[in-house]
DNA sequence: CATGAATATTTCATTTTATGAAGTAATTTG
DNA sequence: CAAATTACTTCATAAAATGAAATATTCATG
């Protein structure tokens, strides 16, 4: 770390670099792994069906409204990538899930993913588990629990 | 980590945590940090602008053409936040620089989304300073070289 | 030093994408 | 069983990104 970089608070020396690395990912894997036709939100959704998915847990994982997922699953749904299938539950909900070929396209996406990752991170092996470590900690403070803000009106109901 | 988690590869677990917290923050960013009439572009570029910078070196760092960022700092004048100044060395290409109140801005926006990161995170200030480091170096290796990839069509060059 | 090619920015037209309000169907509440 | 709520979709609208052409300046070259 150069002495430039030391005058930023360890916070947003992390918020540095995650940025950066996202930004560059994103405009990469837009460019080179995802197909023409599909953006990325429909990318994010791919991502989050490791599971089938209702609709609206969608849109709350991905942190959108329940239109923009809707057209998502409309296209995705169009390239044979996804089904909609009723929820047994709950007859007005439909769960998403993938295709055969949504699988692969899921797994070439996320190999693509990881190779970019080592090229563009330029960490090594040992650094990359460092990382991966503590990024999965921030994963889980996330997706565990949601409801982080002292806001109510911030802790995931939207409407 | 859980046993759950485990059959992630090093790299996808990271790339999960950095999703997760970079969609996390940027949705809260732009619900509470920014102003209703700025956009996540603009936001972007008062970050960029630590230093003055061409309008063309702008739109290199954030991955976007050259109309975005004319339509950014159109708006971010607008707001009085910055100004456009002729490059001395090149009298076709202008140089965006923070006014005062940018600079104020901007000071906001960092220590805000710095609070926001040790919120969301769930990280100690060991873990922090840990993450911090590494992620530092991620970002060196983005922003000093660029031309990662193999492909000498995507090093950059858009045109 | 004049001319053509290249570069920096802007403008404009177009397409994508996101957002909000209203509509339909099913569930829950009381 | 009626009213209120929830899940999803549709449609209209607004916001944002993208590409092509225009202007001004610089650079390369003969």
């Amino acid at each position: 770390m150069t002495d430039e970089e030391n005058r930023f608070s360890p916070e947003t020396r992390a918020l540095m670099g995650v940025f950066a690395l996202y930004w560059k990912m994103d405009a990469v894997i837009d460019q080179t792994l995802l197909t023409p036709q599909m953006g990325r939100l429909e990318g994010r959704v791919l991502l989050q069906l490791d599971q089938p998915r209702r609709m609206g847990a969608l849109a709350q994982l991905l942190l959108t409204g329940p239109p923009s997922v809707t057209a998502a699953a409309d296209r995705l749904q169009n390239m044979g990538l996804v089904r909609r299938a009723p929820d047994p539950d709950d007859r007005r909900a439909l769960v998403l899930q993938l295709t055969e070929q949504g699988w692969e396209m899921r797994r070439q996406l996320e190999a693509g993913a990881s190779a970019l990752f080592r090229q563009v991170s330029g960490l090594s092996d040992d650094e990359i588990k460092q990382f991966a470590a503590l990024s999965m900690k921030i994963h889980d403070t996330i997706t565990g629990t949601g409801e982080i803000l002292k806001d109510p009106s911030q802790t995931g109901d939207k409407e």
